[in-house]
DNA sequence: CGCGTTTTGGAACGATCATTCAACTAAGGA
DNA sequence: TCCTTAGTTGAATGATCGTTCCAAAACGCG
């Protein structure tokens, strides 16, 4: 064999992310990718194709970080209302660094459908735990059993989503908080 | 005198804020701007100053616009809690389209200070009305008490943003239309 | 008509962009 | 030691970017 690796591939991966978090695709350059991910800008291009390839490898694995801490929070409680309860709190918690997926919807819409694609995998892997919770919850009174549980995940991520936007405008923790309370009660 | 303006600045600006709102700044190029707005590249300039500044113009339009839009439509309505429900139809409505609002905040956060202070003069015009309408509901017996108008206001904005995020994602006018009502139901 | 002004568009500027080529260095295994 | 692979780096590509200069054309008014 030959020469290894000299740096990790999802350790750069993972910079990546941080960097488009922060900028989104258009505001991030070749040259802050491979600042932070410290690497050579010709690794960059030997290991991850181009910018956009890079850009959907780091959607795709924010992606499925994301939605393993949802899911994981969501069960981290014997009680499912407080599983729920939790994860509108981490969100809450994490809200003041930007959503790579937000933030890609927010740039891109619907016209990439690479992008799309990937941003319904992760909503469908997100809905089946969740749906199970909420139906946990409304059978021991805890949420209304008015509402479909497929309505109250919508309800809920996009409560995530405005809570998001909240933050990245300069909303202070005690609204963000707020606004998870008002969200929860909806759901009661 | 001499050559009169040829075009409407108001008009220009206003296609402006049509290109923005789609592809965002950055994703904006100056060839896409003149030929939407249908002026030469020197009026560009000389009309609105730079890129930059054009851009802080049309946010600061949108905003202006979009923010009286909301408050007619909120005091549209005899009863004060049918207001608040014809804002929120109002923004599933129109929630296809992006909101230069939410793009701008996601693409910028609070890096650029003209832009949030655009953001707090246009939220604070908003809040007004708003917390009038909300006490007004809530004597009514329409909103409960529980929650403070300020609170309410906030929520209900956060909200906004949610659908009109999961708008932009794709999500159908049925989802969308539910969303507003879940909305609707937590402050009941 | 011609003066003043506006609008337009071609040409060009320098900057930056993503990307590639090529030469060079570095490291492990044979 | 040599081969192979990995990595870095400088140079260069061609494109596009925002922006400015300039000259020609268009128009209203005296």
């Amino acid at each position: 064999m030959a020469r290894p690796r000299e740096f990790d591939t999802a350790q750069a991966l993972d910079a990546a992310v941080q960097v488009f978090r922060e900028h989104g695709f258009e505001g991030t350059s070749a040259a802050m990718l491979t600042k932070r991910m410290r690497i050579g800008r010709q690794s960059l291009y030997d290991t991850f194709g181009d910018k956009w390839k890079l850009y959907l490898s780091a959607v795709s694995r924010y992606s499925a970080l994301e939605t393993s801490a949802h899911i994981s929070t969501l069960n981290s409680k014997e009680n499912a209302f407080e599983g729920i309860r939790a994860v509108v709190e981490r969100v809450v918690a994490e809200a003041r660094m930007p959503c790579l997926g937000v933030n890609s919807i927010c740039e891109f819409g619907v016209r990439q459908a690479e992008l799309s694609a990937q941003h319904a995998v992760a909503a469908e892997r997100l809905r089946v735990p969740f749906v199970k919770r909420i139906r946990e919850a409304q059978l021991a009174g805890d949420l209304t059993s008015e509402l479909e549980p497929d309505a109250v995940v919508d309800f809920l991520v996009t409560t995530f989503s405005g809570i998001r936007i909240a933050a990245r405008g300069g909303a202070d923790d005690g609204k963000l908080r707020a606004l998870g309370e008002i969200a929860l009660r909806a759901l009661r």
